[in-house]
RNA sequence: GCGGACGUGGCGGAACUGGUAUACGCAACAGACUUAAAAUCUGUCGCCCGUAAGGGAUUGAGGGUUCAAAUCCCUCCGUCCGCACCA
């Protein structure tokens, strides 16, 4: 008997499939169904450790089985390789960010390559290559063209730390999310992408994801936040302001028109048009804009804020009454991000603005009576009624429901011309510049007379210049005249680059339609390759990219299909969608505090120590596995011990794909016992037994029980694979093991039933442990390679047994068990059931007032 | 505050559409082999009572629907995730 020696398996076959290029995917269309399977490619940060590996795991396993099962599969990596950490490294290393960038996609790419992954290695892709990112400038200019791209002024988050702007979503508690340092505003002219002109559709198109997580849809269409109501302009009382202000009245948006007539004060944003303007020459106004403004942005400090305000002494009409003069305030807690950056005050029904009526003496009126209330007994005294009801109070709305009314009001606002029904979104424009100098330069030159002008296509790329310094904070490009100082393309007058550089979440927007066609140098994509092979069948990643890189992808894929590069009517790129759990593993520190690796600690007389010195060592909270908490094992480490397989194989066991599992020693050692004890069941018969596939088991005859469980083995591992229960799969593998380990043919047609079992063991693990499954098949002396033998065939006759144990239940507890033939009778099932002795004993003394008989389930008798 | 998910042995978890709860793995314990250890193999293994046969309670807590509930409904408790004064 001889052990598995993954170190010298997995290199023979990851070599005899490169040669035999198996991962590749069809160049061109066949009658084989096309399969795209794609993990959201990473970035070059370094070395892969085991916690990254189970995003791969995962994608192969479903490459490898959907290419077992006759589809054409597209498997592709890439690399997502533009972003901040190569310059930091830049600055703190003196290296420069694109050699520092290509050693690790070098490094990393032989990482992936030990793993065994199936991936089409022709098509790899590095978004920091010029020869990707000029096809990217190309798709901007055509966003522009199309009115999609815009360049303003904007108050914008600025993070002083990394020295760059960020966009909303990078902004986690009023912090930047990679520095972590607190985000100030800046106004500067800036660069955005107009997603706010898909919000319909991106929100719409949700409903038809049916194959993505719940949570993640709901999660965007949160962050989309589409609100329907309408837009009502209070115009001003004195017709001097409506002058000065330079328009007709103040508009405000809200959620419910009905509770017009409950308006008692409108109030506006600190940083409204209008408050700014009153605040030039109010100081009392302009000290509490200027409070506002230094407020903490953070959580706690939001929630504890208290309401605030100050009257700006201007008045306002009701829009159904000319007589009705409503003041107007400024307050703290209306943002001028959201809406109009007005709104009216109705305090009865409304919590914030019945906390600041009640706080500066404003009228409360409540007109919307709940339900089962009459009006002489309804009163609001500090809780304010938000839910649907019968108007009251309210003039020509009186006795309508919230529903009715709503329609009513924007009507009769319409006839009078003073608003009409709106819809408003959180959703706000995508910030895609960065003050940066490793990513993808922005395609436009300004020029002093013309003005912003884009690269003509000819010039494309425009590429980074090498010779760069990071010795000073900013971007380096800024300070790069040779680069900067150009000629306009239009006048020939001397001008300037942009020095801004794009986002890389606009990287990962399109990545997957250059993966499906990588080769044109003069266009993205080939559009009928793209075709062809969108949308993505499945796509896994991590459930941190559910809002930020799937809402952008998802919008940038309906624009380029809109610029007429693709036709892919309904824009999502991603049919299928799974967010894979993390990987975990205990964190160490030392005495004085500091990290410690898991390879810097041993144990020792039960304690764990420092290996250096055998200092203590404190145990602490298990967490996902990072480099800043040292908590990692290395992946070459690993397969240098264990090998790939069993690095595949640990990921995918115990938990659920979408929960995290935590990395033991325990549970590793229990998988390398695995795989010796697979490898050595098929070492020690395959030559007492025929090749699978050259006897298909006992053809006559009750066909041996092995070869139901067999046959039941497939069943079950092709369901779990589907359903994307690969810990199942891996419980059902090692019950087919177990059983088959207990299990010896003796004749000939047990040993034909043994090797049928047994081929049928290496097909089932290939998707799994691909390099074990094929030394299995090769010792059992299969056909050629398992990765091209298919997968297996359930036989449904072997699925059904002929007899069925059942238990018998007495008022609900289980009494007895009883084994019949299958399909029974329901009164032979009774008589059986009352004919048992543990029922019969537990009946004594008692009277059977009704039996139930589920067919091959359960017999349950009910006494008394 | 709003929205969502989850809660099953010492641990990770399994359980089809309501139909034998605790599959599979880890850990633990006992034994075999061995000078010894490791490795390997065999067996035991949720809780309470009992030598055993057997019995009892049990899927966060409480209630309900049902012949039957981990699964459906209600209330509560707890954990986790997302959003954050969104008019």
């Amino acid at each position: 008997m001889s052990r598995y020696n993954p170190r010298e398996a997995e290199p023979k076959w990851q070599s005899i499939w490169a040669d035999q290029g198996v991962d590749r995917a069809g160049r061109e269309a066949s009658d084989r169904p096309k399969y795209y399977v794609l993990e959201m490619f990473p970035y070059p940060s370094g070395k892969i450790h085991v916690g990254h590996s189970r995003n791969y795991a995962m994608g192969d396993v479903v490459a490898r089985y959907k290419r077992a099962r006759g589809f054409d599969v597209l498997h592709p990596m890439g690399w997502d390789a533009f972003g901040l950490p190569a310059e930091n490294a830049a600055r703190e290393r003196q290296v420069h960010p694109r050699d520092w960038t290509l050693k690790n996609i070098e490094v990393m790419r032989g990482q992936l390559k030990r793993l065994g992954l199936s991936l089409d290695w022709d098509r790899e892709i590095a978004t920091c290559e010029p020869d990707y990112y000029k096809h990217q400038q190309a798709i901007f200019l055509k966003l522009m063209e199309k009115g999609l791209v815009e360049r303003r002024k904007a108050k914008v988050n600025w993070d002083p730390v990394d020295n760059t702007v960020l966009a909303n979503e990078q902004v986690i508690d009023g912090k930047g999310w990679r520095s972590g340092a607190p985000v100030v505003q800046r106004e500067l002219d800036q660069w955005f992408l107009k997603i706010t002109d898909y919000a319909d559709s991106l929100l719409d198109g949700l409903e038809t994801l049916d194959r993505w997580p719940e949570k993640v849809r709901l999660m965007q269409a949160n962050w989309i936040g589409r609100s329907r109501g309408a837009h009502i302009t209070f115009p001003f009382a004195d017709p001097a302001d409506a002058e000065r202000f330079g328009m007709p009245g103040i508009t405000v948006f809200t959620t419910r028109p009905d509770t017009i007539f409950g308006a008692s004060f409108l109030a506006l944003a600190p940083d409204h048009a209008i408050t700014r303007e009153l605040g030039q020459d109010d100081p009392f106004v302009d000290s509490f804009t200027r409070d506002c403004a230094s407020a903490g942005t953070s959580e706690e400090e939001i929630e504890k804020a208290p309401k605030k305000g100050v009257d700006l002494g201007v008045k306002v009409l009701h829009p159904f009454d000319k007589k009705w003069k409503i003041p107007v305030w400024s307050a703290n807690f209306v943002l001028s991000t959201y809406g109009t950056g007005a709104i009216f005050g109705s305090p009865a029904g409304d919590q914030r603005d019945l906390d600041f009526a009640r706080k500066y003496d404003l009228d409360v009126t409540p007109v919307v009576l709940p339900p089962n209330t009459d009006a002489a007994s309804h009163s609001i005294d500090t809780e304010a009624y938000t839910g649907p009801g019968t108007i009251y109070n309210s003039r020509f709305l009186d006795g309508l429901a919230t529903d009715e009314a709503i329609e009513r009001c924007i009507t009769e606002l319409e006839k009078v011309n003073l608003g009409q029904g709106a819809t408003t979104y959180r959703l706000r424009d995508w910030l895609v510049s960065r003050q940066r100098y490793w990513g993808c330069p922005i395609p436009v030159i300004h020029c002093g007379t013309c003005g912003v002008v884009p690269v003509p296509d000819t010039a494309l790329p425009v590429e980074l210049p090498r010779d760069v310094t990071f010795d000073t904070p900013g971007n380096p490009l800024d300070r790069h005249e040779g680069w900067r100082n150009v000629d306009c393309p239009e006048c020939g007058a001397p001008a300037r680059r942009e020095t801004d550089t794009l986002d890389t979440f606009v990287c990962s927007s399109w990545y997957f339609l250059r993966f499906a066609s990588p080769w044109p140098e003069d266009k993205p994509f080939d559009a009928d390759e793209a075709r062809r092979w969108m949308p993505v069948d499945q796509y896994v990643g991590g459930i941190e990219h559910a809002i930020l890189h799937l809402l952008y992808a998802r919008f940038f894929t309906r624009a380029i299909r809109d610029c007429g590069l693709i036709d892919l009517p309904d824009g999502e790129p991603f049919a299928g969608l799974f967010t894979q759990g993390m990987v975990t593993h205990e964190t160490y520190r030392s005495e004085d505090g500091r990290w410690l690796a898991p390879t810097e600690i041993e144990e020792r007389d039960g304690k764990l120590v420092e290996i250096e010195g055998g200092r203590p060592v404190t145990v602490g909270a298990i967490e996902k596995m990072s480099k800043s908490k040292k908590n990692v094992v290395d992946l070459d480490d690993f397969i240098d011990t264990y090998g790939a397989d069993a690095a595949r194989w640990f990921v995918l066991s115990d938990s659920p794909p979408e929960r995290d599992v935590e990395y033991t020693d325990g549970g590793v050692d229990g998988v390398w016992r695995f795989i010796q004890r697979l490898w050595s069941l098929v070492d020690e018969r395959a030559d007492e037994i025929p090749a699978p596939g050259k006897a298909a088991g006992n053809a006559e005859g009750e066909p041996l029980e092995i070869r139901r469980v067999a046959h039941r083995a497939i069943r079950d591992v092709t369901e779990a694979i589907e359903s994307f229960r690969f810990n199942t799969a891996v419980a059902k593998i090692h019950d087919f093991v177990n059983a088959l380990r207990k299990f010896r043919g003796g004749d000939d047609a047990g040993k034909a039933a043994e090797a049928e079992a047994l081929g049928i063991l290496a097909q089932l693990i290939s998707p799994f442990m691909p390099h074990l499954a094929e030394a299995c098949w090769e010792r059992l002396g299969g056909d050629g390679m398992v990765v091209s033998a298919g997968w297996p065939e359930a036989d449904p006759s072997l699925l059904v047994d002929n007899t069925v144990t059942i238990a018998v239940q007495v008022n609900g507890k289980r009494r007895g068990e009883i084994e019949l033939a299958k399909g029974t009778a329901k009164d032979d099932a009774e008589a059986a059931a009352l004919a048992d002795p543990g029922v019969a004993r537990s009946l004594e003394g008692l009277t059977v007032r009704k039996v139930i008989v589920v067919p091959d389930r359960i017999v349950n008798i009910v006494a008394g």
